[in-house]
DNA sequence: TCTCTATGCGTTTACGTTAACGCACTCTTT
DNA sequence: AAAGAGTGCGTTAACGTAAACGCATAGAGA
């Protein structure tokens, strides 16, 4: 079905077809009627190519992270995912614009925001980690299609949002330290001040799984981004002996992981954490840490991309909602120089 | 960049430039010289909208798997992943047409094959279960591009391979098997006569894992698809009273979790598996098995038409190999009707 | 000398959609 | 009654690429 086969069928013109198509107005309600049951009957679908070929737009996608070499890497890892669907999607004229802002500074989402609005994106594609700016932002009426990545923003409307379940992860990583301490004893969990929402479902969720084990006991650290964490761990160690397991409810496991080894105190305690950026890969590989939860970053940016791509050039309407699955890496199953693949 | 601003530049027509581009000749050597270098410095690329709107060709591509309801919907998992991308991608004139094979009948799928390329596919997408008749069938000289879903087939040229590291997933299950059952005793790995080539590398993998382990003891058992599981499994536990875990390497994992149910051995016994099959999610939430590996099977179809589109119309190179990460799956993180989102 | 063929190249059409433009007509407003 | 605004609709020119077509010119064979 192409429009001048609808416009010969309704015996009118290209032109008529396409003022009804597009509500564009000056058109007879009788033409209309008489237009719209031939598309409905026939099934008519704009073609793709030849819509962009007049078009002929360039989709740029905004993207609004924050610095992408913050948290030991992993915003660059969504932003890798999001590199790579730019690149796919090259040739069908998507593009990307970056703006990062820095987290810890209020208004600085805002900021970086309305100069990536005022540059003519098309789209945005944001993680509303600062979420007073981010619902400043998106709540601009000059505000175009927009994508949450990491974590939801309740009360807006995204045309998609891309995050994990943090409470099941939490629950996970619960189960997944249970069986790698099945023994009992005290239970540390770490959080920081960063991603609030995620941190602290992770934690429930963790916590959670542990409701019903009387033979677990825990407790909920949180620790200043600048803090000396040596002393209050050490402390911590000196006042639960059976300290046996510590979740870190994100990326800093690493860190934690660190000292637990100069403290000596790897061998009582069972270390999980959340996602496989390079520091936490190593510290694996050193056996430092012994399992990770991971949100699959990469993943998110590269579907958060193809989402508004779907959106804007094909019309297709998004899944408001994508769940990323919840990942469990073990040093088995950690990825290495060949990737998954089979070793030649 | 387009055709006629490098006609301008080298002072010709846009029909001498397409037929340099396209080497379709009558082009005096001079002149493509003077195009080409153009076309070099520039980095002309094609317009995507524009070349496909002026082919205005369908891409067909042919799917041949095994029969879709067999082995309890492992491949109807994986072409609904064929099926989403073709939804996804119908505006931009990819279509599929599904060809069923029967793998226990030796030609069926060469047979099936040679009828989709009549059916005048633009390529084919192929699980070579059946090495044999797949290597004939890509063999022929009139065989279109062709991808590999499930398994691989070495010495042939396909624009991609979308597997998972067999060995690797036996050897994950193995850590699981170990951490479930962590006090040792007898393990018994169980294989069907399918797939020979996956799972014999997982059952290696497996072993391997389990190679420096002396509180483990492991036996592997053959099974016929239709032999009675019943009797040669209570024959097994009355030899080895310290059967702790079984490790089935496929999806018919259910089936002998349900005799071992039966056999009332199953407080005793650890279940480990693959595939996240409706049966399989079914004894997962039943507590007959414990911990499933998973394949991915609806990502591996969803991955290989985008390869094949990517390549057929977009003209861009695929990856020659796509290995799928190796999903633990636990009763914690088992998708439920809600998939993995919040509850609200 | 006269076709015939081959070569090099420009012209043109088509793909389907969008949207500007313009024509003919009607209804207000002054 | 003349000017202006509004309505319904057809026409047409793009967008960039692909490929058929046709026009010169040159050299070969009759």
């Amino acid at each position: 079905m192409t429009i001048s086969e609808i416009a010969k069928l309704a015996q009118v013109s290209i032109g008529t077809v396409d003022r009804v198509l597009h509500n564009r107005g000056r058109v007879a309600p009788e033409t209309i009627k008489k237009v719209m049951a031939i598309v409905d009957d026939y099934g008519y679908q704009p073609n793709t190519y030849a819509r962009n070929l007049k078009l002929s737009k360039q989709y740029t996608i905004g993207v609004l992270l924050p610095q992408l070499h913050s948290e030991f890497g992993y915003w660059n890892l969504i932003y890798e995912g999001i590199l790579k669907a730019a690149k796919e999607l090259y040739p069908l004229a998507v593009r990307i614009d970056l703006a990062q802002f820095d987290r810890s500074q209020q208004g600085s989402l805002l900021k970086e925001g309305e100069a990536l609005l005022k540059r003519k994106v098309d789209a945005l594609l944001l993680a509303p980690v600062v979420p007073g700016d981010a619902r400043l932002l998106v709540g601009k009426k000059q505000c175009v299609d927009y994508v949450f990545i990491d974590s939801p923003l309740p009360q807006t409307n995204p045309v998609s949002t891309v995050v994990q379940n943090p409470f099941r992860g939490g629950y996970l990583a619960g189960r997944m330290m249970h069986l790698l301490n099945p023994k009992g004893g005290t239970l540390l969990t770490i959080q920081t001040y960063r991603s609030a929402y995620n941190s602290k479902e992770r934690a429930r969720g963790f916590s959670q799984y542990f409701a019903d084990k009387s033979q677990y006991r825990s407790y909920e650290l949180e620790i200043q981004a600048n803090a000396d964490i040596g002393q209050s761990l050490d402390a911590f160690y000196r006042e639960h002996q059976d300290l046996s397991g510590i979740f870190v409810v994100n990326d800093a496991i690493h860190r934690i992981a660190d000292r637990v080894l100069l403290l000596g105190r790897k061998s009582q305690t069972t270390m999980v954490g959340y996602d496989l950026v390079e520091p936490n890969r190593k510290a694996m590989l050193a056996g430092s840490v012994d399992c990770l939860i991971s949100q699959r970053p990469e993943y998110q940016g590269y579907t958060a991309v193809y989402q508004l791509y779907r959106k804007g050039l094909l019309s297709q309407e998004a899944e408001p909602t994508i769940c990323v699955p919840i990942d469990v890496i073990l040093p088995e199953n950690l990825i290495d120089e060949q990737g998954w693949c089979p070793r030649t």
